[in-house]
DNA sequence: CTGAAAGCGCTTACAG
DNA sequence: CTGAAAGCGCTTACAG
């Protein structure tokens, strides 16, 4: 019947006119089931987020609605809340749902996990591939700026720093960073310490594992957190045990807020914008389904702010000078 | 061929174990596509955030996520942007994809958008429901709190408290925070005045406005945050401005974060449990779906966390006794 | 330019 | 217990 009429094709301008205006009056809504099941396309994305409790993937999830949204592509998400299991199950359902393409937020739990949609013909955005992966982009762009925080603190006359983060084994982000303060590190000759931060987030106790590390002989005099929601933990214990910030100790983090720039002192920070990441990322994906062969946007490297939270070394000849004046 | 086999049906324990396994090495996956243009059921529950930006909503998010994915849902995400246009365009989408439910994380921003989804016969959970509402279920389960808070403010000496906003014209929570701390100062007999904050997020500027307030003739002596991403804009201009917290002016906010405890003096906060919120809806909606006339679950209510940043009123007598020990 | 038919992959009745 | 057929609503060729 009216076939062609709602697409493009062969028909009177009145004709399609009318069938238009009846189509709106009976709220007529094609079946995306069916219109799926013909042409094989969903226009559907899939977001995997290694964990939707970690803020810093909110701007990035909110990137890829904006541009998908705009390019009338649905959002899935996958919550993959750390568990392989977990995103094995919801990453199953994407490729039975037959997703036109799936963006990675972050790296998969398991890189088996992305094998269905691989083989179901999906585009998966992510290292393998072009470089808008954002895992790699992310990877590049963060470097410079944690080079820029060991040149800062070593200036600054800080011989030894420590990395802190939740568990040992941190995820791919943590140990990117971690490689990255180290390679900051070495050529200053300052010492890189690791510190795990025990799973119950009691100040106090976090508090007594950080007095123990600050205050002893041949402290730690920085810390560095590994991820933005680390940085509300360690404040409180550094409170609770009474250490000063940045007097007795300073204090860096990744991932800006307005919390961090609001806390007194301010929090020092590495930033990246992921919101630019995930619209670059969303940008390619809808090309690329669109037919172009796009390659990815260049993402603009993070930057290193400096602010009262990072000051001389306490002992150190910087520190000695600002006592003095 | 393999039809009842890979569901129920009067098949044998060894004939469907056979056909299972070679489903399994094959990698078959059922066509979602197919399977709900012929059942007229998707398994998709969509879900309206008014605003991804509000990381109020994250929480509920991640908990319907959790939710639904553990029930085999999968969840599409609509980001209204604030925008009623935006919303309608996504939720048209959401029609035309026939999610089985619609969750609304908050109010949607017009409310003949869901007009097309309840034509669709889509479950819309929203304030007309039974209660399930997350609307609803939070003004309600606030309420007591923002009593609360009206009563430790009225009990430290506090004559005429702020309300700080960012627009006049307040979205549905704001105004409704509103309303309930003015039935809690009323017969307190305390004032409460509206503050609102210019768009730039300046923090002169939101100091130099704050100042005006908090140290003319019959000053507003706390101030209450409308949201919790207003509180480090506010706190950062009380910083830039010199004003003591709480010695020149005590603090609160709604919303509960490890940035707002860390703080330095820790924040008072009505901190409600949206994670819950999100769980007991998207819990009320699979079972619907399922078919049990299932009712809400009751929503615990919200707490008012006293913490360091509310004191006694500058030249009131609670604070003339303090100062005297 | 327009109508009628085939087929996407599933499920659900119905016939053997 | 099992096979073959009809049909969900669309799109895309093909016949008139």
């Amino acid at each position: 019947v009216s076939r062609a009429l709602s697409g493009r094709g062969p028909v009177g301008t009145e004709t399609r006119r009318r069938v238009e205006a009846a189509a709106h009056r009976l709220h007529y809504q094609p079946s995306a089931a069916a219109r799926s099941l013909r042409t094989e396309r969903t226009l559907i994305v899939g977001v995997l987020v290694p964990d939707l409790g970690n803020p810093v993937f909110v701007p990035f999830l909110r990137a890829v609605q904006r541009v998908a949204q705009a390019s009338d592509y649905a959002v899935m998400v996958v919550d993959a809340q750390r568990s392989p299991a977990v995103e094995r199950r919801a990453l199953d359902r994407l490729t039975a749902q037959g997703v036109d393409a799936l963006i990675l937020a972050g790296p998969a739990r398991d890189d088996a996990n992305l094998d269905g949609l691989r083989r179901a013909g999906c585009l998966v955005m992510d290292d393998t591939d072009t470089g808008a992966s954002p895992r790699r982009a992310l990877a590049l762009a963060e470097r410079p700026a944690s080079r820029a925080v060991c040149d800062a603190l070593a200036a600054l006359g800080h011989r030894r720093i420590g990395f802190v983060s939740r568990r040992a084994a941190t995820g791919e982000s943590g140990r990117r960073r971690w490689q990255a303060l180290r390679a900051g590190a070495a050529p200053q000759g300052m010492a890189l310490e690791r510190l795990v931060l025990s799973d119950g987030d009691d100040p106090e106790g976090t508090g007594a594992a950080l007095d123990a590390v600050v205050r002893r002989a041949d402290p730690v005099t920085a810390l560095v957190c590994a991820a933005h929601d680390l940085a509300p933990v360690v404040l409180r214990g550094l409170g609770s045990a009474g250490i000063e910030v940045p007097d007795e100790c300073s204090v860096v983090t990744y991932g800006d807020s307005d919390w961090a720039a609001a806390f007194r002192p301010a929090l020092s920070v590495v930033t990246l914008d992921l919101d630019e990441a995930g619209l670059a990322v969303t940008d390619v994906v809808v090309r690329r389904l669109a037919g172009e062969r796009s390659a990815a946007a260049p993402l603009a490297p993070a930057r290193f702010v400096r602010r009262a939270s990072i000051g001389p070394a306490p002992g150190s000849v910087a520190s000695a000078t600002r006592r003095e004046r």
